[in-house]
DNA sequence: ATGAGTGCAAAGGCTTTGCATTAGG
DNA sequence: CCTAATGCAAAGCCTTTGCACTCAT
């Protein structure tokens, strides 16, 4: 009667910093910075470490992961996540599997994209849908929506399945 | 600097357990009913009055609001959903907002469906997109997964904005 | 009778917070 | 200098679990 995936095992495959990809991050950490700047809030060492990791992966990571790649305290790590997804750099959401938390760059930074989730392993990997299917499907949610009164801010999708790396584990 | 919504205040509109739909609500039972006794489980009348409750609602709900409806302690709604999730016949989650945990009755006994979720009061709803763009989106999301041998087994999708109510409520 | 199911209260585990210290402008 | 930011440890809060009791078969 297995309440709750166990927690200590999720972790998967361990967190990937992909190559650098220099102009990208820098124009993310140019954009973060003036950001937090017209908030009045420092982009302090420690919260410009955590946008470089952020940048460099390839998809949401979790606080866990986090720490394994940031030197800094978890509470450090909590507390820049906060102040980062108030200024509405940083998402934080839960995976469907209702592990913890993940976080990742906000989509004004990343661009507009969706998440590859491993029902196996846990990870998520970020992908992007042609347009002319998200245009379709973006023209279907508004019209829907608007039948309930309904205002759409953005939509979300996750799809869920079997990574290559657990497909090949078996 | 808010960290994380709060809680307490955010169960919105109170949950709506709708009108009856008898025939559809027995059906679940039905279903729910095989489905546990093949597994070896009782559906005793907690287990019951639970699923009657998921079965009204239109919509996902938390723990909290399970309460408010149903009399059970809190420890035997977490068990009930647990055997439920187990057998595959409830489906658990969080919102985006990262607040509690919600839950639904799975896809099998309900349909497929997405959210409409509102960032404000944080309630959701259920909507069905029309069956040619479903179509559309399933097929652009199997072959994306394909090109990175992800082999999908569903796809989850959310529209946040605002709702009616809270829209009015401005 | 006998094991599954339920209730209560206590424990768990991710996340947040108080407070003293450090660092940025 | 002076406030924002950080670190550590303690507290919070949703969720899970141990144990005794009850109910269904």
């Amino acid at each position: 009667m297995s309440p709750r995936p166990d927690r200590s095992s999720e972790a998967g495959q361990t967190a990937p910093v992909s190559q650098p990809d220099a102009n990208l991050v820098k124009g993310i950490h140019q954009a973060v910075a003036t950001r937090l700047n017209d908030d009045g809030v420092r982009y302090t060492n420690g919260r410009r470490a955590l946008v470089e990791i952020l940048a460099r992966a390839r998809q949401p990571l979790t606080v866990e992961e986090l720490r394994a790649l940031s030197a800094a305290p978890q509470s450090s790590i909590y507390r820049i996540l906060a102040v980062l997804e108030d200024a509405e750099l940083v998402h934080r959401f839960t995976n469907t599997n209702s592990e913890f938390a993940r976080f990742e760059l906000a989509e004004g930074l990343t661009g507009h994209h969706h998440h590859l989730a491993c029902a196996n392993c846990g990870t998520m990997t970020d992908v992007t849908l042609p347009a002319d299917v998200e245009d379709h499907l973006d023209r279907a949610v508004t019209l829907l929506a608007a039948q309930q009164r309904f205002v759409v801010d953005e939509h979300r999708l996750d799809i869920i399945g079997t990574c290559a790396t657990c497909a090949d584990l078996r």
